[in-house]
RNA sequence: GCGAGAGUGGCGAAACGGCAGACGCACCAGACUUAGGAUCUGGCGGGGGAAACUCCGUGCGGGUUCAACUCCCGCCUCUCGCACCA
């Protein structure tokens, strides 16, 4: 398609004059009202992509809508740029990482800028620089000090030819993602964050977070999974150990027949050697834990478990149960034991009739011919039997029942237990902040002082690819001095997860270049929460509860005084292309920047925003881009044309009124409604693709007019002049150029939004919709404030009206002012 | 299985309970042209009709209402998230 105007000549010029008149860099006047508007940074991969492009359009446009409403708007952007990419790029291809970054980063700035993005630069956030990371590190001294990060042991992913531990999400079918060798369950000690301490506090919040999208807080609310029971206290026969079960199901106590504990609990320990099965059962125990790796990504398998031969006491009943080890317990919920009630919990009810246990109902159906146990587990409501002195109670009762009971005999109590588990922050890897400990023989573990922060990641380490992190091999940094005694010591080589550095960056662009503290907190004051939050749904939950987290751990630290982090949430949709999400593999991929090339910034804008609502997916497709670019040209032949007519007169023209002629009338009510309605669907709910719908009705109405009748000059000025004001948060380059060649100077972005005047709205005649029976017959051109007795004249005078009125009664008549008639009639 | 969201022309999509399909793409016709894959004008849910007009139509089945894409009840399908969480 050849050129429908110069964008290009257009675009180049424009973003030299922003860049020549500092117009991104944040106004912060005192007094005026704020709008932060943050749209997720990226990891510098080297080359934006569509997503972005979506993302970056949709904050980009409401940045400059509501710098035009008159708010300071803070618009940052930065770099997520710690992460394991540009150490597999030092493994692969022999650049450090420090450089592949840095060139990633040169490069997807320079992307941005041609995109027209409206960022201060100045506030640019790099997380791998040592002076963002020393903060990671002095929030991790202070999660330290106050006891929210601690050092536990767990099982995690090992790859025993790479030497590292992997992320879940890096174990593929059992096998290591990049060596495909066999990932085994491995005890580890790690670094954690207590964000358990707060997921009642996460849980509880969320409804608050109005702003954001019912499905987000959905999720959150599913992970933190909060469940109400109680924990109940089974006594280990010929032992002082006591096995604690967590329950949602007090009620069925006397319903238990037997115990299952999960296959790696660490009391197995202490309670296997007084079993006589302990060989059998070892060698159980870990075949399930072999196979557990090797099929991660299954179904829920074969129930499977082996009877330990020990022997647990009922706390009520005083029977003796057997305890069994369970595949499908899972360690590190509740309690890791559970309780095991065939009739009343399908789980066990499938383990029970695997292995021949006893079937025990307590539970009767309220419906007598339920289907229930033996043949399969009765999980609904009922009344107790088989349950000594609580039968005949319904089973809600009995909850509290069997509790107080257990509470009196102190065998247990009520409890809340959640699914959330502390956040595992250890990684051992480079390219990440260093944990900021050390090791002594005879201190322990000790927290590097602040004064000596940051702890710098050094550069000049080998990649290897094998032998784990490059850390743990270079010894001139783990070898140092104990902070206390000056004996040597060993510095900690594992680096923090890197959602450690996202957790905070939208603090740190408050005020980014503070050297004595994170930011300031009166500056953070002003702007947290961030107003409007933009960005992909695949980070519902882990960068937005971590975040969250994060930011309610600071306030007790007395950081910051807002609780929450993001005041609005908008999760943009993916970007298809013919039906499935853009990859490489697929070869699906748009490229950005030959878009940019051959159509324009500003068509690529536009296209992305028009296509569909930001929250929903949206398909790309080559063809409709053409109709935004069609628009953009169409819109410069008209206005360049009626610059050149208009020569000699190019000073603002008065507001024109169209006062008289009734074609001018209406296309000045055109211009306002569009003012309206634009304004209202960016205020209501970011409904772009509908606002900008509507700047195209205007560009069509205002086509209509004859520029060179000086009458309608002026009207016609007043209607280009607005629909540029309008159109330039979703196309800045073009707007800003047309709007010079009408006259005016200043830069779009420095001026206010239009306002609708009721009085331009004013139409001579409206449409009027006549209905009979709720069905349309007629659609009547009248004064819009017609009364309703004069409209049913007018109804009846009509032909279409009359001839359905023929054989019937009017019965009554619905009269909706200014819009509608509806007329009820039966036959007579 | 649990949870959430979505089903409207050939396509992307619009529609405070009040004209279903705005706007755009594709398509068709016409204009301008040596040419048109550029641009401009018009048409464009389906059936019937020469037309005026008329009937049907928002996944399916009911209901509320003068009036339902919209609200209520029951299904079906698709997408996403979680998934042996006791």
């Amino acid at each position: 398609m050849s050129s429908l105007y110069p964008f290009e000549e257009i675009e180049t010029s424009v973003q030299e004059r922003w860049k020549r008149e500092n117009a991104f860099t944040l106004k912060d006047r005192p007094g005026q009202k704020t709008f932060y508007c943050l749209e997720m940074f990226p990891y510098p991969s080297g080359r934006i992509h569509m997503g972005h492009v979506r993302n970056y359009s949709i904050g980009d446009a409401l940045a400059r809508y509501k710098r035009m409403r008159g708010f300071d708007v803070l618009h940052p952007m930065g770099w997520d740029s710690f992460g394991l990419p540009a150490e597999n790029a030092a493994i692969q291809r022999g650049i450090h990482p420090a450089l592949w970054t840095e060139q990633n980063i040169a490069h997807m700035k320079e992307q941005l800028g041609r995109l027209g993005l409206s960022y201060d630069w100045s506030r640019e956030v790099t997380t791998c620089l040592p002076d963002y990371y020393r903060w990671n590190q002095w929030f991790f001294l202070k999660f330290y000090e106050k006891g929210l990060a601690y050092k536990k042991e767990g099982l995690l992913n090992w790859c025993d030819s790479c030497l590292t531990v992997l992320a879940n999400e890096q174990v593929e079918e059992g096998l290591c993602w990049r060596c495909k060798s066999p990932v085994t369950l491995r005890p580890m000690e790690q670094w954690y964050l207590r964000i358990t301490d707060y997921a009642r506090e996460l849980l509880d919040a969320l409804p608050d977070l109005q702003g954001w999208p019912e499905k987000v807080r959905v999720m959150q609310e599913n992970w933190i999974g909060k469940s109400e029971g109680a924990e109940i206290r089974f006594a280990v026969q010929g032992s002082p150990v006591e096995l604690p079960v967590f329950t949602t199901r007090p009620d069925t106590l006397f319903g238990v027949t037997f115990v299952t504990i999960a296959p790696e609990h660490p009391v197995l320990e202490h309670i296997l050697p007084l079993s006589r099965q302990k060989e059998e059962t070892a060698e159980f125990i870990r075949t399930v834990l072999h196979k557990r790796t090797s099929d991660r990504n299954a179904e829920p398998g074969e129930k499977e478990g082996i009877d330990t031969g020990i022997r647990v006491v009922h706390p009520l009943t005083g029977d003796t149960l057997p305890l069994w080890i369970g595949n499908f317990v899972v360690a590190s919920y509740g309690t890791g034991v559970v309780m095991g009630v065939p009739a009343h919990d399908e789980r066990d009810h499938e383990f029970a009739r695997k292995y021949g246990l006893p079937i025990k109902e307590v539970i009767a159906p309220l419906v007598a011919h339920e289907p229930h146990a033996p043949e399969m587990a009765y999980t609904g409501p009922g009344h107790l039997v088989h349950s000594g002195a609580f039968n005949g109670l319904s089973n809600e009762l009995a909850k509290g029942k069997i509790v107080s009971e257990l509470e009196t005999r102190g065998k247990g109590s009520r409890k809340v237990t959640f699914r959330l588990r502390d956040w595992g922050i250890s990684r051992q890897r480079y390219w990440g902040t260093p944990i900021p400990i050390v090791y002594c023989e005879s201190c322990g573990t000790v927290p590097v002082p602040e004064s000596e922060l940051p702890v710098i990641l050094p550069r000049d380490v080998a990649f290897t690819g094998k032998g784990g992190s490059p850390l743990r091999e270079s010894e001139s940094f783990y070898r140092t001095t104990c902070p206390n005694c000056q004996a040597p010591a060993r510095r900690e080589t594992d680096t923090m997860d890197t959602f450690f550095d996202s957790s905070w960056y939208f603090l740190r662009f408050t005020d980014p270049t503070n050297t004595s503290e994170p930011f300031s907190k009166i500056t953070a004051r002003r702007w947290i929460p961030v107003d409007q939050y933009i960005g992909g749904v695949e980070h519902a939950i882990l960068h937005l509860l971590y975040s969250r987290f994060f930011t309610r751990a600071l306030k007790d630290l007395g950081i910051i005084d807002t609780p929450e982090p993001f005041r609005a949430l908008l999760t943009q949709g993916m970007v298809l292309k013919d039906g499935s999400k853009m990859s490489k593999s697929k070869g699906n991929v748009v490229d950005p920047d030959q878009l940019i090339a051959r159509y324009g910034a500003d068509t690529v804008r536009l296209f992305t925003l028009f296509s569909a609502p930001p929250d929903k997916d949206l398909s790309w497709d080559d063809k409709a881009v053409e109709g935004a670019y069609r628009f953009l040209g169409r819109l410069h032949q008209r206005v360049t044309e009626m610059a050149g007519l208009s020569s000699g007169s190019l000073s603002p023209a008065p507001v024109a009124d169209g006062s008289g002629n009734p074609v001018r009338k209406s296309v000045l009510a055109k211009i306002h409604e569009t003012i309206r309605d634009v304004t209202f669907d960016l205020e209501s709910n970011n409904q772009m693709n509908t606002a900008i719908a509507r700047l195209m009705e205007l560009l069509n109405a205002l086509s209509a007019g004859n520029p060179q009748d000086p009458e309608e000059l002026s009207l016609l000025r007043e209607g280009y002049t607005t629909l540029l004001l309008l159109l330039s948060p979703f196309a800045p380059h073009l707007s800003q150029h047309l709007y010079g060649l009408l006259g005016h100077e200043g830069l779009l972005l420095d001026q206010p939004w239009p306002e609708a005047r009721e009085e331009a709205m004013v139409r001579d005649e409206i449409p009027f919709v006549i209905q009979i029976n709720g069905k349309l017959r007629a659609t009547l051109m009248l004064p819009p404030d017609i009364d309703r007795a004069d409209l049913l004249k007018n109804a009846l005078e009509d032909d279409r009206i009359q001839r359905n009125l023929v054989g019937m009664k009017l019965q009554k008549e619905i009269y909706v002012p200014g819009k509608l008639l509806n007329l009820v009639v039966v036959p007579q």
